[in-house]
DNA sequence: CAGGATACCTAAGATAATTAGGTATCCTGT
DNA sequence: ACAGGATACCTAATTATCTTAGGTATCCTG
C-alpha cells in the first residue's frame, strides 16, 4: 500500500488499535500484525512507526518494557490508561471520518 | 472537520467524485457542496483547494472554463477524459484502502 | 559464512495539508 | 451611505506526516 496518500494520518489510529487488540506488541511485531491482517496490502514503514511509537510514549499515551530474546532486545508497548480512552477515541473518530466520506460517495444512500 | 489527520490526501479523490457527480463546478461551489453533502462536517479549506486544481488543470485531469456571473468571474473545473478514467481509479483506491483498514479495525468480520 | 529475516534506530527530503494573509464584488441592514 | 458577511479568486509560510535511505546488530538457513 502507500502509493496513494490516503495512509496519512491513519497510522496513529491504527497502531493503537493493534495495542488494544492484542495487549501488548513491539515495533517490528506491529508491521508484521498488519502485514498479515491486510493480506500484505498494508506496509508500516519503520521509519514512520518508531518515531510515532516514540512521540505516543513521550505523550503518556503507550508504556515500555524492553524484554531480552535470546540475545537480541525487544521493545515491547502497551496502551496506558489514557492510551486506552485516546484508542476508543481515534476510532471513533475514524469512523466518523469514513462516514461522512461515505456521504461523498454514495451521495444515494445519504 | 480537520482536527483529524485522517482528511490528508482524501481531498483529490473527493474533488473527483464531486466533479463527476455534478457536471462542472467552481471551486467556491466544491467547498459548499461538500459541507452541504456532510452536514457541515467537511469544511474544505481554500488553501488546500485552490493549489490542488490548479495542479490536477496542469496535469490534465481537470479543464477550465472562465465565466463571469454579473461582474465576478467563476472558473469553472470539469473532468477530461483522463480525469474521468482518474476518478475511477481514485474511488477503487479509496474504496480499497477503507476495506483493508477494516480488516485492521474489524477483524472479526475479515 | 553469505544472505535474508528479525529488531532497533535516525536524518534528509517529499507531500499535503493548515494558517494567515491578500484582492474584489455583491447584498443586506441600519 | 456604508459596515459587514457572503461570494469568489489567489498565494506564501509553516506544520504535520510520511518515504527514502541509510546505520547497527543478532539469528538462522543453505
Amino acid at each position: 500500500m502507500q502509493k496513494s496518500a490516503l495512509y496519512k494520518g491513519c497510522l496513529e489510529p491504527i497502531i493503537l488499535q493493534l495495542l488494544k487488540d492484542n495487549g501488548r506488541m513491539y515495533g517490528y511485531q506491529i508491521t508484521q500484525k498488519a502485514r498479515e491482517l491486510t493480506r500484505g496490502h498494508l506496509d508500516i514503514t519503520e521509519g514512520a512507526l518508531y518515531p510515532l511509537l516514540h512521540r505516543l510514549e513521550e505523550a503518556g499515551i503507550l508504556e515500555t518494557e524492553i524484554e531480552s530474546a535470546g540475545n537480541r532486545m525487544r521493545k515491547y508497548y502497551s496502551l496506558t490508561k489514557a492510551g486506552k480512552k485516546q484508542s476508543v477515541q481515534s476510532f471513533q473518530e475514524l469512523q466518523s471520518f469514513i462516514d461522512h466520506l461515505s456521504l461523498i460517495f454514495q451521495p444515494k444512500t445519504a
